[in-house]
DNA sequence: CAAAAACCGGAGATGGTGCCTCGACTTCTT
DNA sequence: AAGAAGTCGAGGCACCATCTCCGGTTTTTG
């Protein structure tokens, strides 16, 4: 349960500046998996971060070690919000919020939707916080169900894929309209409801014809140059 | 409006065997894009027609122009699909048949959901079609809106978010179960209608826990050594 | 039937990418 | 001040897709 924060103190205090550069690769690597997703390059890590490639080798082994290093914690606040959706009053409320909640922090963030959606990436670690969420996930949607609230013939195994589904329409939109997701979703989860319930107002409003041009431009597009030369943030020269 | 069947003809009728393998080539192309996306080779599209690269190269100058050709007609197909749908009885089944319909198509070509979606592939000859589709769209659903069934803030651009929403689906869980998408697409309709309307019976059973797992593992897979090695179907050696 | 024209095949040229290493140099710690 | 720890980034290596080239084959023509 409670697992060590710093493990690898025992070893050797990293020295000043290294333990720096650590963090810096760290942050860097959120926001360009973030927003380039898991194909991203160390490479393209080490030059936001303003370091060179060597240091990102020296401190992870490789790309797939420092993944995992960076998102073992968000898969835990992730797994947090599960047990607190349980505890909500009302059971519908508690799963519609949670799905809300991790749809929101997917839509900002590439790298966590391909981590949490493929078996590709990390390592054992992450499948075990994984796993740990499966029985979380089960309770919060039964006792939705038991309510009455949420339609019976809903499975576990449907939240990955409404993940997913909403997951493309985020990638296909969000030049465009970084916002539009919650249009989706709210559609989605208008057809989840057991009971009958009027149509949800959507919480957006729908593209018009040259933004879902826009959009279709932006999809698929075979190589992209260079999407962005990444500003590199550094103190003291 | 009617195109010339055979515009080639003027020049010069291609000999005997290079018009067979012009058609092999374009059989080839589309079980290879078809099953692999737009991503395949012209390599592997001429390795599964049993013919040498340049033979393809000879009778395409690119890979766009190979594209162009084999899409155009299944986009005719998908138009036509619309103007039928129009003179359907009922306003919202004519909606829904038509979803049901072009996303089936969808489900079992992966080329054909990367053209319709993207702008990236094909020439002008796609984009006129695909243009004389968005008021036939338009009108669909207007029809649906005004006899009260269709949810009145749906716009036109939505359906194409509902094709990659959808489209997601199929790609995450073709391999596992093909037919998996119906049940994604049942969900989001019931979420379409005005009416409350009783929840739908899903037409497919969820996935269990070594389904998804499975699914998992097949997503996003960094490279894939050799999926399997496309069978040659030859007549004469 | 033979010559000419059209065509085929597939190795490899070309240009590109990503992962990671290495050795000369710099900075920190004691 | 010495030596341990850390940094840099060019470049090695391995991979991949597109498209070309030309000796050899098949079809058509006269």
């Amino acid at each position: 349960m409670t697992r060590d924060a710093a493990p690898a103190a025992s070893a050797r205090p990293l020295r000043r500046d290294a333990e720096l550069n650590r963090r810096r690769i760290l942050e860097s690597a959120r926001a360009v998996f973030g927003k380039r997703g898991l194909e991203a390059t160390l490479d393209d890590v080490a030059h936001h971060a303003g370091l060179g490639v060597g240091t990102v080798y020296r401190r992870f082994p490789s790309k797939e070690h420092l993944v995992e290093a960076m998102f073992v914690e968000q898969l835990q606040e992730i797994a947090d919000l599960a047990e607190q959706a349980l505890s909500a009053e009302d059971p519908w409320d508690g799963f519609v919020d949670f799905v809300w909640r991790t749809v929101e922090l997917h839509s900002g963030d590439r790298g966590l939707r391909e981590i949490m959606l493929s078996k590709a990436f990390g390592h054992e670690h992450v499948a075990e916080v994984k796993a740990h969420m499966v029985p979380l996930i089960t309770r919060l949607m039964e006792r939705a169900q038991e309510s009455g609230q949420l339609r019976a013939d809903l499975v576990p195994t449907d939240l990955p894929l409404i993940h997913q589904m909403v997951g493309a329409a985020v990638e296909y939109t969000s030049a465009v309209e970084p916002h539009l997701w919650r249009r989706c979703l709210a559609l989605i989860l208008d057809g989840l409801r057991a009971e009958p319930g009027r149509a949800t107002e959507l919480p957006h409003p729908g593209l018009d014809q040259a933004e879902i041009d826009q959009a279709m431009c932006a999809w698929r597009q075979p190589r992209h140059p260079h999407p962005a030369t990444p500003p590199i943030p550094r103190e003291k020269p």
